[in-house]
Formats: structure tokens, sequence, C-alpha cells
DNA sequence: GTTTTGATGATACGCTCGTATCATCAAAAC
DNA sequence: GTTTTGATGATACGAGCGTATCATCAAAAC
């Protein structure tokens, strides 16, 4: 046998070759060719570890989704430990929210990969949607803990707000990316809704928006 | 000179048969040869009505433009005339989400061309992003008078809100192309986040509770 | 009736793509 | 030291792409 090389760290090479294109250019000008200069590898080479296209946009999408999660988890402790609930909910959705370069970089790749899944919809079954599912439990489960501690109002619907929220931060997601605000004006509507939604933890100022929160009766 | 032929017509023709290959394959899927095809036509019309791709791409994105918008009118007016604040921003809103196969195709369609201006983002300069802002802006406007009948909280910053609903749209239509839930499930999160905003029902106007879009809030 | 010209058809060029093939080289195995 | 075998290089193939070129045909202009 001739020298035994590293499989896994050159996959993982070659991957974020992809994802660095796919960051900048978006996912169709990532040819093998492409992945494989910016690699700095030969095109055999990519041919060598990912047998077909299909199984680097795979596997790249792997390592899109560990970067992700190294993220979120590094912004939430990043609000402090040990988390709360409210800073598992803040940190989670500010995580994703395109406000500086590394954070551009993923939505705007994870962003490619969701145009990728909606041309050939095969594709998410074998990797993909159950991401955005967790991440929605998750919100889920930790706003009906700040429920129950009082921070939210506890007439409100936890899985339907949690769905609202992720839904919020991705369409702020998408009109960054677009061009149409920057990041400090999305991060400032984000934080808008969820200071209404975590009432005043500290004082209790007179016109607090928690009144209309009850949705259900009219005033 | 030969058979005088309605451009214009020819025109619209082509582009719509980008539109519809857009909305089931992806942008991608699009190429002049699939156009023409569609269209019924040789390869070479499509290249005498569009001189280049781009030309298609745009005109077409023009037509999309239009039945989006002529959508949207139809859904306001369907709530009932003459529009209240209340009806102009429900009708929007539910007008761009993903619930039927209409508003499918259009917004699938719209999600390929943000992926393309996220690709070439000189594209954007000639043809698109003033849309979501005059759409944020009229949302805007509406929910003002909202505050001013006080239907709406007046504590609210109604610039903000408006932004955060257009974004929660398009994150739950995002969530629907996606797969992650279908349109009757993004809808009923979107009329609970209306349904919280938009306090009680209002009286003075008689009493207009809406005739299709009742009966999906549920807390 | 001839000429002009807008509209259309057929086909080719150069490029890039994903993938496949053939050859080579060096380290491990014996 | 020869053989085996994992790793890599060079190159080719067939298909699809956008675009360009050349020819044709019929209706209007004169």
């Amino acid at each position: 046998m001739p020298k035994r090389v590293d499989h896994d760290l050159r996959r993982r090479e070659i991957g974020e070759a992809l994802l660095r294109i796919a960051s900048t250019r978006g996912l169709q000008a990532a040819s093998m060719r492409e992945v494989a200069a910016e690699a700095g590898v030969s095109l055999r080479l990519v041919q060598y570890y990912f047998h077909t296209k299909q199984e680097l946009l795979l596997g790249a999408l792997a390592y899109l989704g560990e970067q992700l999660s190294a993220r979120v988890e590094a912004h939430i402790r990043a609000l402090g430990l040990p988390p709360t609930p409210r800073s598992l909910v803040y940190g989670t959705l500010t995580a994703i929210l395109p406000t500086d370069a590394e954070s551009r970089r993923l939505t705007r790749t994870y962003a490619a990969y969701y145009t990728l899944v909606l041309d050939e919809p095969q594709l998410a079954a074998d990797h993909g949607t159950s991401y955005p599912d967790a991440l929605e439990r998750f919100l889920a489960g930790h706003l009906r803990a700040a429920q129950q501690t009082g921070q939210v109002d506890p007439g409100l619907d936890a899985p339907t707000v949690a769905a609202g929220l992720l839904a919020l931060t991705n369409g702020l997601g998408s009109s960054v990316l677009g061009g149409q605000r920057d990041g400090d004006a999305a991060l400032a509507i984000l934080t808008y809704h969820l200071d209404r939604l975590f009432g005043g933890d500290h004082h209790v100022d007179g016109s607090r928006t928690e009144p209309d929160a009850a949705g259900t009766v009219a005033p």
C-alpha cells in the first residue's frame, strides 16, 4: 500500500471548498472543477473522495450543518452561563440571522441549498428538512419554560409562537441576503419582537404590550 | 413586409412559458430550448423575441410581478369592499402565502428568482428589490391607519411591525415550499399572529367576519 | 409583378458540465 | 526485492448550454 491518507480530513477540505464557493457565488457555480481548484487539488481527487456530485453536495451539507450548530451553541454561551430560556431563544435566533461575515456566509450557503432542494425534491428525503423542525421544537420547549417562570405570557401557544419566530427570523435573513436591508436593521426588528414577547423581566412599565397578547379577548 | 404579428403577445406567451417551467422545475431547468418547447415555438423564435437569455429572464420577471399584484388585489377584494385596514393587511399577507395551487406557483417562481438574484447581484439593479420595499410601506401605512381607529395598539411601531409581518409571511412561505408544513398550517400560524395584532373585532363597519379565512385561529 | 422586409426554420460553433478511462507512482506486504 | 494496492494525474466522451449564421417564405410596398 502507498501512503495512507486521512480520508475524512480530505473529504472535509473538499467539502468546505464547495461551501466556500456556494457562499460567494452560489451552488450553481460550484462545479466539480471549480471545487477542485478552490480546494487546491485535481479534479480526479474530488471524484476519488466523492464518487458523484450528489455525494459531494450531501457531504458538504453535513459540514454546513455542523458549522451552523456550532455557531448557535457559541451564540447561546456568549449570552451567559447557565443559559436561561430567554438567552436560549434570543441566542438561537440571532445566531441564524446574517449580521456578520460568518453568519452571512452560513445563511447564504443555506439559502443556496434551499433552492437546490426545491429543484430536486428527492434530495430532501436523504438529508434535510429535519433541522428546521428540530429547531422549532427546541424553541417551543424553551418558550414553554419561559411561560412557567412568568417571563412570557402563559396564554400564548408556544409551538405557534416558536414557528412564528423562526419564520420571522428566516424571512428577515432573506431580506438581508437580498439586499433589502442590512444585518443591523434586521436584528433591530427581531429584538423588537422578542422584547415584546419577553415582557419586562425587571420592571413593569405602565404601557406594556401584554394586554393584546391575550388575543381572544376583545378590548 | 410579411404578416405583422403582435410582438407583445408573443413575448408574453414565451415569458409565461418560462414562468411555468420555473414554477415546476426551477429556473435552472428553464433553458432557451426548454422554454421554446414549453411555448410550442422554435428555439429561433425565442431568440427572436428575446435577444438574450437575460432579456428573457427579466421580461418574465415583469410578468410574474403583474400576476402577483393581481392576486394580491383580488385577495383584498375578496375580503369585502370597501377594504378596511384589517382586510388590506390580512388580504395582502394571505395572498402571498402558498396555500393553493396558484399562490404556490407564484411563490415558488419568486423563490427561484430570489436565488438567481443572490447568484448574480447585478440583476437586482435592473429590476427587483423595489417590490418588497413597496409592500412593506403599504402594510405600514395601513397598520398606522388601524392604530388610529383603535384596532391595533397605538404603542407599536408600525414600520417595524410591518417588516416583521412580511418577514413572517415570507418565512412561513419558505417552510411550505420546503415541505416542512402545508399551506393550511402556515395560514393558521399567520392568522394567529394577525389576530393577536388586531385585538378585538371591530363593530363600526358592521360585523364583517372574513368569508373564507375565518375559523383557522387556534390558540 | 417585382422588390423589399418582417418573421421563421435549420443547423453549427465553442464552451462547460459530470463522468469515465487509462496510466503512473510510491509505500506497504510478503 | 518483488508484488500488491491505495492514491493521484492526464485526458477523453457525450450531452446540454447560449449564441450566431445562413437560408427561406410570405405579405406589404412600389
